[in-house]
DNA sequence: AACTGGTCCAACCGCGACCAA
DNA sequence: GTTGGTCGCGGTTGGACCAGT
């Protein structure tokens, strides 16, 4: 039997509101960030701590930055993406501000779709025989243009490397690295030296 | 102006990992 | 070694917004 979701308790869900948004910021700023579990109740929200926590990470946290991505920040995606594949918080780590959240919905919804519109699958950055031999299915469109022409869109991928294993620092363990090693070697017109390290 | 379909993003959900008892 | 509580991550979804008709 599944554990209930925290949400199940008649708590809080959907959009937060301006003065959520505040106890949020005043309790973390007395208090500090962590023991989310406990959050909710000594900060007088109705909410689960999961709620508040990523709230305060994707959004209220001072530091995160706002608005569009810029090129040299997508062109570090894509080759982190590369790399790591799904790893949404490794990639974010690297970009200064943004949020794993942040960083795969654009993906999802811009580089994915511009990738494939370029004939490169997503999934594995390779050049797509498909679109090679067939270029007319694929046209090279910008990102406007792949709006209205959503043919080239498909399911979000999936992980690249199947089971992962990460520890608490977010490196990876003996399989991952071999797997990241894999997908390096078999990607060296990228051009990108990465190294993971403590934050 | 009203309707419709597509897009994007904030938030939720489920799962796995970690850790203390 | 087991168990229960907590945290963090990645996938998914709901609804607001926008462009086209």
């Amino acid at each position: 039997m599944r554990k209930p979701c925290c949400n199940q308790d008649g708590r809080n869900k959907g959009a937060w509101s301006k003065q959520e948004d505040q106890k949020l910021v005043d309790y973390i700023k007395l208090h500090g960030e962590g023991c989310w579990h406990s959050l909710p109740k000594a900060a007088g929200l109705d909410r689960c701590g999961k709620s508040c926590r990523l709230r305060w990470i994707n959004y209220l946290k001072p530091d995160v930055k706002r608005g569009n991505f810029a090129q040299d920040e997508e062109d570090l995606i894509i080759k982190l993406h590369a790399l790591l594949g799904n790893r949404w918080s490794l990639i974010a780590g690297r970009l200064p501000g943004r949020t794993d959240n942040e960083v795969k919905n654009y993906w999802n919804s811009h580089i994915r779709k511009k990738l494939i519109c370029e004939g490169i699958d997503p999934n594995n950055h390779k050049l797509c025989h498909h679109h090679l031999s067939h270029p007319q299915m694929f046209p090279i469109t910008n990102s406007s243009e792949s709006k209205k022409n959503d043919s080239c869109s498909s399911k979000p991928p999936s992980k690249p490397c199947g089971n992962n294993a990460r520890d608490i620092n977010g490196k990876y363990e003996n399989g991952a690295i071999t797997c990241v090693e894999e997908e390096t070697s078999s990607m060296l017109d990228l051009n990108l030296k990465l190294t993971i390290h403590m934050p």
